[in-house]
DNA sequence: AAAATAATTTAGTATATACTAAATTATTTA
DNA sequence: TAAATAATTTAGTATATACTAAATTATTTT
């Protein structure tokens, strides 16, 4: 049987290995809140059983083989989905559900999987705008870059909103930076990196400093050249 | 933190201790598919850590600490708020909930609680008919009694199925026997227990042995003495 | 009540997972 | 490149939980 921990790990792996780079220790250890040499022994175990769900260096990270990226997706999987049901079927606000679905994805059947993804009607994409693997574990790649790599008079739609802090998707909420919105960059300051936005054609401006603007991920929308009409 | 199998402990031994009796280490057991040996140990843990779950003497079987009971009952109404609302909301059937809501029942909030509490509109029942315990840990109890208590020509109406084993309850399902059925005896032999049963009005009558008949809880309906308005 | 049987506990072991402190290896700085 | 710093691993320990085999205690039969 494959446990919650595991699950987790390969999950953690999956999350910090954007494209297929290494992941160290230290970072693995910073995101599961362990430390480091637990994190060591762990990705030994994870390594050595069969098959293996990792491949495992001494001091070079680790990376998932193709069942652990499998099992990572799987996971990944029911936990947006639970995050999405949450949202839409129990009334939970976008801040409330990371912790609920981090311990339910390890309990749920697949049987609950699929049933809540048929009541959801098979959504893409989870409350954060973070794409939902399908069944069959595909999971499409957008092109979106944090927002603090943008500048002005650059236009984007949010796309989706990494990190799982409470208090920073309380924030974007108020400040109606969510997943769909269309935004146009005002202003940055070099000095203090802080980024003057305009969410859809609301009044006044808010400026958001990079805390906020390196979770906070978008896809340029680019100004049709002439003409008036609706890009689509 | 209480874990999982405490939780699962201390639901057994409520379970089995109908009243207060004390339950004995290989009930536990059976009930748990644990060895003896294996609740020894555990029932010694529980007893020993402040505070203390249970009361344990060897040799002599536990009860639960009225701190252990408060923790059996509330993850009983989890249990059985779960149950009711992969039915209701979920469309499971009565035989598929039971293990689902077995891993679920450690791992919700109590938020998730509320919620599927409000959503199915405060139940009080579960789907096999067992009580699901109030908010404040109330349980009502019923005067109900097994169905092979029962003999011609005794009316009553089911109220509650024991058991978890999916094939006894879709045998009953299929039979009609479940909670609210009114159903009369119309037979019952001595030598194999068994008991002829109409169900509602429904022809022609099943017949079901001490396996089934044990476990199926029902409430007497004594026939007013005469006239024919409805019984309250 | 002795013998037989059943229930229960003890002792010893195993696994998964985490921790701390110390040792080692890698990387950066001077 | 040597020293300083950072990252990683090793070694040793702890906890919760389960198991098996053997020992003990309780209950039932004769
Ligand atoms: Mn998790
Ligand atoms: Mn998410
Ligand atoms: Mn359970
Ligand atoms: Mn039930």
């Amino acid at each position: 049987m494959t446990t919650q921990q595991t699950q987790d790990y390969l999950k953690a792996i999956y999350e910090l290995a954007s494209d297929h780079k290494t992941v160290s220790t230290t970072a693995l250890a910073e995101h599961l809140f362990l430390t480091p040499a637990s994190v060591t022994g762990m990705l030994k175990r994870l390594a050595v059983q069969k098959p293996a769900l990792v491949r495992y260096k001494k001091h070079q990270g680790v990376q998932l083989t193709s069942l652990g990226e499998k099992m990572a997706l799987q996971i990944l999987r029911q936990h947006r989905l639970l995050e999405t049901y949450l949202v839409e079927a129990l009334g939970y606000s976008w801040d409330e559900v990371h912790e609920e679905a981090c311990r339910l994805e390890h309990a749920i059947s697949e049987q609950f999987e699929n049933r809540i993804d048929a009541v959801l009607g098979r959504p893409q994409r989870d409350p954060h705008g973070d794409p939902i693997p399908s069944s069959n574990l595909e999971i499409p790649m957008d092109r979106s870059r944090p927002l603090s790599e943008f500048r002005p008079p650059q236009k984007a739609v949010i796309c989706r909103v990494n990190g799982k802090d409470p208090a920073l998707l309380r924030r974007l909420d108020k400040l109606g930076m969510i997943p769909g919105a269309s935004i146009t960059i005002v202003d940055y300051s070099e000095l203090d990196q802080v980024l003057s936005i305009r969410i859809g054609t609301r009044e006044p401006t808010c400026s958001v400093g990079s805390t906020i603007s390196r979770q906070v991920l978008a896809e340029e929308l680019l100004e049709p050249p002439a003409g008036d009409s609706q890009p689509s």
